[in-house]
RNA sequence: GCCCGGGUGGCGGAAUGGCAGACGCGAUGGACUCAAAAUCCAUUGUCCGAAAGGGCGUGCGGGUUCGAGUCCCGCCCCGGGCACCA
């Protein structure tokens, strides 16, 4: 596609221009009000996809928009360049990580420019970077003091495609690595973990406060899975020690304490280490292959195999005794309950929980009602008409002693107080949140800083010793084994207490740990001393508005949450940041053929293609147009032809704003079309009106971030000033109209903007300030009155904005159309909202 | 199963309860041109009609209202998240 002008240039220009001035460099002694912008930083994949086009054009707009609007605005950039890739690449090729992250990082640094994204490079920050892993190291070992990162012996997730342990929320809902998607084996091994549990309140209570999709706070609040309930003894029966009190007891958590009442048997977990104590010598086979089987299979084979969970259980031939009616009933194992969650154990309600009726159907077992169904559920209201199974929903407490005719939530506080009472349980929170596992048995990550001597157990490596870099002399083969496992000397080390022979750890840290504090750094990546100065980062912090793939909604912005709270509290990070991200704006993700575009996918449209054609501009300004951001957007045929009318669009700007110098057969050939006279000062009002009108809807547009119709009211603009501009109209009006539009676009289309500026003004669009429409002019004069009978839009008037009730409806009598429609009728109803409307009901 | 989103022309999408379809893409016709490209002008929801004009129309069925794409109730379909968490 020809354009109107050199694109290619002047782009390159611009963006040559931006980086050598240092535009877009602040500094925190800045007088003007900080204001920060985050894009999340990306891993180094190579040269910028679609996904990151969108992503760094609304983080770009954003900067730009903010600085006219008088702020002093962080924009850092940096690459989360530890991971998997890498490593892979080089096992593949026997390149080093660092050498293909590096390669990677360039690539990726000249697309990201060539957008005309800009950034405070000065601070730019790699995971990698040997000051970088220091400081990730210090802050491992501050946990570490802290009680925050322990190491524990614990059932864990090991992909073996990965060929590494991961979080639990790397595992997908159906069991596999959200990675590779492989099938995620349990393996028993000694990892690392962060205590994230001890914030599960606060990170839950904190969301509240946040500016976030709603969708996103939602995602985190079930991942959090907060539940309130009691924590109980079951007496195990015939176990009574010497004191006559029980010897042995079994403890259960649940969530309807009032319902106990109701339990006809308990359950443990297969992993429960009470198993062998409960099983009785006569069913101890049949418990054994249970615990096997349950230990042999993945999640997912437990979950899946039909029928639900009706089988896989089996009577330990134990009794233990409800403490609410004093009756012995069954314990059985099975393996729908989950060792890692509550107790491990439960009292089985049949009658109040689906998945407790289907196995008490399966093994006969009773169920008896606490809770008044609903009339006729017995009857027919089960699935299909039939009866009824569990009612797990409101009603009035039965068969349940002294809480008969209680209501739910009155119940489950009876009963908690009485059990408290009792001695013999408690209130109890439990969480679905598990402590984070940041352990991984590979190379390209980073190293966790302690060694364990035979004699001092786990020492870390002292501070002044940090960083501990991986050695570079590994081999890279694809034995599954850590290249670090396997050097000959890295893993020897001397104990800092006594100096004696040590072993160093090898596993290095999850990425995720990377990038849970990077935008702290950023504030600060200068400090020699600590990974980031407090008041500085008091200065910048929160993140004013974050911007990033819905994808993270759970992992990174989960993380590293906990990551500022916990900095925090060990007196890193200023003791008053709670929260790291005030606003959250998630984009739609680039779709193609129905599935996301992505390298794995193999479905990617290189933006490069558009760069030297019809330039960033017109692509950026595609991106902006398509559709609201947060949706996702449908790459198809008819896209190029889109971007190509957004080049369209931005020749009109330029052959307004400049000319046609290089095209002199462009708009002002063609000449009036109609042969009409030249606009006169009427129209000429009406431009500057639009001009104000147009700064209001813009303005706003940004705001909400509605830039698809920011480009719409521009493009309207634009199709209302080139006749005008074209047939004559006053040239100060068409000046300050070309100006306006401008100094809108400049954060949109910056090149453009900056070009055509600088020939008219000779000086920079992105210095001026966003312009304020006058709300005077922002009012229209006229307006177009519809004048409905019964409803239905029969006639529309010009009418004055200020025009009164009683005009307006003088002025809808007097329509012919009114009158032919009312056909002689009088109007019994008059509603009128002038101007807008009038709406005569005979 | 539960919890969120979302269903509007040929397509992407606009519409504080008040003109449905802004803006763009595509399509059709025209101007300019030897011709094309580019540019400019016009038309473009659908049905009836020569036209003027009129009927219908925002997934489906009800409701509230002078007036519903928008609010309420009940469904259908699509997308996403969660899913033995006691």
């Amino acid at each position: 596609m020809a354009r109107a002008y050199d694109v290619v240039s002047i782009e390159r220009k611009w963006q040559e221009y931006w980086a050598s001035h240092g535009t877009y460099e602040v500094d925190a002694g800045d007088p003007r009000p900080p204001w920060y912008v985050l894009t999340m930083y990306p891993y180094p994949s190579g040269p910028a996809h679609m996904g990151h086009v969108r992503n760094y054009t609304f983080g770009d707009l954003l900067v730009r928009h903010r600085t006219m609007l008088g702020h002093a605005v962080l924009s850092p950039f940096g690459f989360d360049s530890f991971g998997l890739p890498a490593e892979n690449a080089a096992i593949r090729t026997g390149t080093h990580p660092r050498e293909f992250t590096d390669a990677r990082i360039a690539e990726l640094k000249a697309s990201i420019t060539s957008l005309g994204a800009v950034y405070d490079w000065r601070r730019e920050i790699r995971s990698h970077d040997p000051e970088y892993i220091r400081w990730n190291q210090v802050i491992f070992q501050r946990f570490l003091a802290a009680g925050l990162a322990y190491r524990a012996n614990a059932p864990v997730n090991w992909c073996p495609g990965c060929q590494t342990v991961l979080a639990n929320e790397q595992v997908l809902a159906d069991g596999t690595c959200e990675r590779s998607g492989d099938l995620v084996e349990k393996r028993d091994l000694e990892q690392w973990f962060l205590r994230i549990t001890d914030y599960a309140d606060e990170l839950l209570a904190g969301l509240g406060e946040l500016d976030w999709p709603e969708r996103v706070k939602t995602m985190q609040r079930n991942w959090i899975g907060r539940s309130e309930g009691a924590e109980f003894d079951l007496p195990v029966e015939g176990r009574d020690g010497s004191d006559g009190r029980p010897a042995l007891a079994l403890r259960v958590f649940t969530t309807r304490p009032d319902t106990a009442f109701g339990m006809t048997y308990a359950v443990v977990a297969p992993e429960h280490p009470l198993v062998d104590e409960l099983t009785t010598p006569d069913h101890r086979a049949e418990v054994d292959e249970l615990r096997e089987r349950a230990a042999r299979s993945s999640e997912i084979e437990r979950t899946s195999e039909g029928g639900g969970l009706a089988k896989r259980g089996a009577a330990t031939g134990s009794r233990v005794v409800n403490p609410f009616t004093g009756a012995a009933i069954p314990v059985y194992v099975a393996d729908y309950v989950l060792m890692g969650y509550g107790t491990g154990a439960i009292m089985a309600v049949p009658a109040e929980d689906t998945r407790d009726w289907d196995f008490a159907q399966a093994h006969g077992l009773p169920v008896v009602r606490t809770v008044q169904p609903p009339e006729g559920w017995d009857e027919h209201g089960g699935p299909d008409g039939g009866p009824g199974g569990a009612w797990t929903g409101d009603g009035t407490k039965i068969n349940s002693a002294w809480l008969d005719g209680l209501d739910i939530p009155t119940a489950k506080a009876r009963a908690t107080d009485w059990l408290e009472e009792q001695g013999v349980g408690t209130r109890m929170v439990n969480y679905r949140l598990r402590d984070w596992l940041i352990s991984r048995q590979r190379y390209w990550g980073c190293p966790i800083p302690v060694v364990t001597c035979p004699d001092h157990g786990i020492v870390p490596v002292p501070e002044d010793q940090l960083p501990v870099l991986a050695p570079d002399d590994v081999e890279f083969l694809p034995t599954g084994e850590s290249p670090l496992a396997a050097h000959p000397t890295f893993r020897h080390a001397t104990c800092p207490v006594c100096g004696g022979p040590a072993e160093r750890e090898t596993d290095t840290m999850d990425t995720f740990v990377d990038s849970s504090w990077y935008f702290l750094r950023f504030c600060d990546p200068w400090t020699p001393d600590a990974p980031f100065d407090p008041d500085t980062v008091r200065h910048w912090m929160p993140v004013d508005q974050y911007i990033g793939g819905i994808e993270h909604a759970i992992l990174h912005l989960l993380y590293a949450r906990f990551f500022t709270k916990a900095l925090a509290d060990v007196g890193l990070a200023p003791a008053d940041l709670r929260e790291p991200f005030a606003r959250l704006f998630t984009q739609g993700m680039i779709r193609m053929d129905g599935t996301k575009m992505s390298k794995s996918k193999g479905n990617l449209v290189a933006p490069s293609r558009y760069l030297d054609t019809v330039g960033a501009d017109a692509l950026r300004l595609f991106h902006l147009f398509v559709g609201p951001p947060a949706d996702d957007v449908d790459w198809t045929d008819q896209t190029d032809q889109v971007i190509e009318g957004c080049g369209r669009f931005l020749d009109r700007v330029w052959r307004l704003a400049v000319g046609d110098a290089d095209d002199r057969r462009g708009a002002g050939q063609a000449g009036r079309a109609d042969g009409s006279a030249a606009p006169d000062a009427e129209a000429a009002r009406a431009v500057r009106r639009a001009i104000h009108r147009l700064i209001d809807r813009v303005s706003g547009d940004y705001e909400r971030w509605s830039y698809n119709t920011a480009v719409a009211a521009c493009m309207e603009f634009v199709n209302l000033l080139q006749p005008f501009a074209r047939d004559g109209g006053d040239p100060e009006v068409v000046a300050e109209a070309v100006d306006t539009l401008l100094l809108l676009l400049a954060p949109m289309t910056p090149h453009l903007a900056a070009e055509a500026w600088e020939r008219r003004h000779g000086d920079h669009v992105h210095e001026r300030r966003w312009p304020v429409a006058d709300p005077a002019l922002v009012v229209q004069e006229q307006v177009t009155m519809v004048v409905q009978v019964a409803g239905k839009v029969r006639d529309r008037l010009e009418v004055a904005v200020d025009i009164s009730e009683d005009e307006a409806i003088a002025a809808a009598l007097a329509s012919d159309k009114v009158q032919a429609a009312l056909a002689g009728a009088t109007p019994a109803r008059v509603i009128s909202r002038p101007p807008r409307l009038v709406n005569l009901v005979p």
